[in-house]
DNA sequence: CGACTAGTTGATCGCCGTCAAGTAGGGTGG
DNA sequence: CCACCCTACTTGACGGCGATCAACTAGTCG
């Protein structure tokens, strides 16, 4: 692990982590197999339509995980921050899937190839329950997204993704409103419009690029869940 | 296995199985720790907010898999059929989930209690190869419904709820229009009208919880990929 | 035959996506 | 240091899709 800084390696083994709760031994010995790689801030991970087999782990940095639609529609479903696993189904399956992941700023990344990863996963059973609650979780977001998606309405959307926001980032959140929007499934103005509001409630205050959660209770709504995004 | 009509049996090995490309060894011996149980039509098999931990194969029948909310309203999201699997992921979930899951007519289910099943996960990793695929499928398949809702007309949802069908269960399916409405997350009334302009071009034939699909290609729309109901 | 469920169609109405026309911040280069 | 540009932000007006309410018909099961 010698190529590490003491922060990255912390945010290996922080609660909030992929490998939380594993064998200090399993996790020196995956990233024995892996790449220590780099991303410039906007440089695409993978893009639409490819067949990226690659799994990483986010040590520093942040990268952004979308859908997008030919009519150039785009949803982020997913933040992946450090500590945490992008494409742990991708090596599995065959065909292409509709992702693109981008670095949101400058980024690093343990690397494993799609069959070094298999095999690891084979030799090491221990992982599957991490890999199986993470995906588990991703997965009932999903589910609880189509729901708001189909009843709440585009003010309570916002809200939970900022409230979703500060709990894994803290104030202040360094977004732009077409990201916050791309997150919420919607458009820049309607978000802008909420946000006016929430600023004018005193729920938050905001500058270009920057949101301040000043009172996070107000924009709880625990209905379905916690999204992770 | 010799409780299985040979019927049951065949639709656990079949192409579009889950079991598909396992060691019948493998099958067999998941098999034997296995019980096999029987749901009558309209049975809850899991309720809302309840921590189920079986994991279940449908040898024969059908399974709805459902998420509502408060309101009232409530999305399909998964239509489990004989050789498919139901809660996967279950097992490994702390929490409990927001699935609803119905027998929609008699069912008869091998059942492995979470324990059971995340053990034999751990002594023969030759089936996370399977599990993987089928939560990998599923998972793409809750985006795409994602990018759908925020921007396909709820037309063309409907057809593409109805494509899909048509490709599992073939003419004539057996749903109400209040099935197809959930499926594409819509009301009745859209599903209805839709259907009526469908029917009106000769693409389907309806008669009371009948829908006949006359041209499958009409119905056609590749842009996401498939669902996976 | 009666009751329940499924299907049908019309009228209304509000959310929010879209278009448009701005202001303001902040980085770059001369 | 200023002029410039690009991006982010802002606000108003409009209009359409589809949810909702309502009233009805038609199967089907006991």
């Amino acid at each position: 692990m010698e190529r590490f800084t003491r922060e990255e390696r912390s945010a290996l083994l922080s609660r909030e982590s992929f490998f939380h709760g594993l064998p200090p031994e399993i996790i020196s010995e995956l990233v024995d197999i892996a790449d220590l790689v780099t991303f410039s801030k906007g440089d695409f991970i993978s893009m639409i339509g490819e067949d990226f087999q690659d799994v990483l782990f986010v040590v520093s940095g942040l990268i952004w995980v979308s859908v997008c639609s030919s009519s150039g529609k785009r949803i982020t479903f997913l933040v992946v921050k450090k500590g945490e696993p992008f494409n742990l189904l991708g090596p599995y399956m065959a065909q292409p899937r509709l992702l693109e992941a981008r670095a949101h700023k400058k980024t690093r990344c343990l690397k494993i190839k799609g069959e070094a990863y298999m095999s690891f996963v084979e030799k090491h059973p221990r992982i599957i329950t991490n890999i199986m609650q993470w995906i588990g979780v991703s997965f009932d977001s999903a589910h609880s997204r189509i729901l708001d998606l189909m009843e709440k309405k585009v003010e309570n959307r916002i809200m939970r993704v900022l409230s979703t926001l500060h709990e894994k980032f803290n104030s202040p959140l360094l977004f732009t409103s077409l990201e916050i929007s791309e997150l919420a499934g919607t458009t820049t103005e309607s978000t802008l419009r909420t946000m006016r509001l929430l600023r004018d409630m005193g729920i938050i205050t905001t500058q270009r690029g920057k949101i301040w959660i000043k009172d996070p209770q107000a924009l709880e709504d625990t209905e379905f869940g916690t999204m992770k995004i």
